[in-house]
DNA sequence: CATCTGACCTAGT
DNA sequence: AACTAGGCCAGAT
């Protein structure tokens, strides 16, 4: 019997805290493995959110970016939906890849959730 | 099969 | 305060 235990948990928590992400806001890949509890993790986050594309439901990977509020990510996602895009669609202002007053629009899952 | 890389971050020097 | 190194874990070469 294979244990898949704890990537599927992993997993399964990475795209429950994202959809729970609400519109126009946007958090980082360090705040969601710290609320998991794998603060060093990070990377693995990204990992699982690219994965996340064929998720259902959808989970929204271009909420999250990081530390610095740069869009990291926009490189991995369709061309069909640009990160940028759908961030400004939901009122982000973004300049050069950069979330603009990502200090007020950053959402803490640890805090907030 | 060994090595490196990657949607990153924290801690130590 | 700036820089280096380490961590996390699976996929790719």
């Amino acid at each position: 019997m294979k244990d898949t235990h704890d990537d599927r948990s992993f997993e399964q928590d990475v795209y429950d805290v994202v959809r729970a992400i609400p519109e126009g806001r946007v958090t980082s890949y360090g705040a969601i493995a710290k609320v998991l509890g794998a603060a060093r993790a990070s990377r693995r986050v990204g990992w699982v959110l690219n994965k996340s594309f064929g998720a259902q439901p959808p989970v929204p990977a271009y909420r999250v970016v990081n530390r610095l509020g740069m869009l990291t990510g926009a490189i991995h996602f369709p061309a069909d939906q640009p990160m940028a895009a759908q961030l400004k669609a939901e009122g982000v202002v973004i300049e050069n890849d950069t979330v603009v007053d990502f200090g007020a629009r950053f959402w803490d899952p640890m805090t907030e959730l």
